[in-house]
DNA sequence: GTCTATATGATGATAGAC
DNA sequence: GTCTATCATCATATAGAC
């Protein structure tokens, strides 16, 4: 994807230290793009908290843009694309409200997808195509997983399966947004169960 | 609020001319905030949007914070503050529906709300305190139409008034992000309808 | 690979003439 | 009230020495 390693059998790989350096720029870049959004963020930021210089970090990543979009898919090779993977031992109910409670102990990584999302809407924003095409595949994994609860007679009559996947996925973002401004009185993963204690039937 | 007519009696008023050049100003910064930013756009885009230079602007409006504000303040006396006013000849579900189909039609201020909502959980951002205090008036507000409805008997049982009303304000934020990034493949009106008809109980 | 130095441009805000 | 001119700062990005 974004690095180049083993592109070429013949050539040897980058150096140990240098992917520690992209590692360390990306730990800084999450936490700088998190806090004051991507056109907020500037790259004297980041490279401040690595302790190097705003020009060797652009030996690392050409550009601000590139940055951004590194950052987000090293977020992706982390914490998974969002999607739940079907697991036999455990209801597609629980892990989202697993997932839910485990995201409460990370705001920063929530932070900077809410604000990230909702910045990439505008203009030319280097990260639109990254949510778009993320927003696509969410829908059509969670409409998959009700699609097949239907046919386990296990959605609520009338609930769409495709609707209802639009609407986890924004009732989860939403909820999110609203308890990065007041975490005390948002309970994100009571609103999560509430809604699909609605719409998915009991065994 | 923001402008001081009026505020002592033996004074006279701006001229007429002066409350329509803020009146141009608020909407020229109304479109470039939504279209970059409270960070992306800048006081210069404003000023040509008008077509004024920008320190002009800054004679009318002191900062580019006291513009946002203005811009927010302005934008909630034009279309109201968001809660859906008491209304015996129109049930709940219909306003939000009704107001979800116009909410369509204009996809800038849609935008704009989105975009600075989430740009305000950024540090020191000059809207923070605004998208907090709206956001709780909001869940206050449908609560207690939802505390309304459970006396009722309509509300359906198991659903708590307090977490419902969170729960429609972040499924109408949510499915307005997705709805900005993909229009045609998201049904803004059909997602809340799915859910008010699985909460509410028909009459 | 990392640095200093710098190119180049935009930003928000101020001072003062008219 | 509006302008020109300008300040002070900060941005991303590049060139070239070591």
């Amino acid at each position: 994807m974004t690095t180049n390693e083993a592109s070429r059998p013949s050539r040897r790989g980058p150096y140990a230290k240098s992917t520690e350096r992209r590692q360390a720029i990306l730990v800084a870049a999450h936490a700088v793009f998190a806090a004051h959004g991507y056109r907020g963020g500037s790259l004297q930021d980041v490279a401040d908290h690595v302790g190097m210089s705003q020009t060797s970090l652009l030996h690392y990543f050409p550009s601000k843009s590139d940055l951004l979009l590194a950052v987000l898919n090293w977020r992706d090779s982390i914490t998974g694309d969002g999607t739940i993977p079907p697991d036999p031992e455990e209801t597609l109910v629980d892990a989202v409200i697993r997932q839910a409670r485990f995201n409460e102990e990370i705001p920063g990584v929530i932070e900077l997808y809410t604000v990230l999302c909702a910045e990439s809407v505008t203009d030319a924003h280097p990260g639109r195509e990254y949510f778009t095409e993320r927003f696509e595949l969410l829908r059509r994994s969670y409409a998959r997983r009700f699609r097949q609860l239907a046919e386990e007679g296990r959605l609520r009559p009338g609930v769409k399966p495709e609707a209802a996947a639009a609407s986890l996925i924004a009732l989860w973002d939403g909820i999110q947004t609203q308890w990065l401004l007041s975490p005390e009185s948002v309970d994100m993963a009571g609103c999560l169960r509430g809604y699909l204690e609605l719409v998915v039937l009991p065994e």
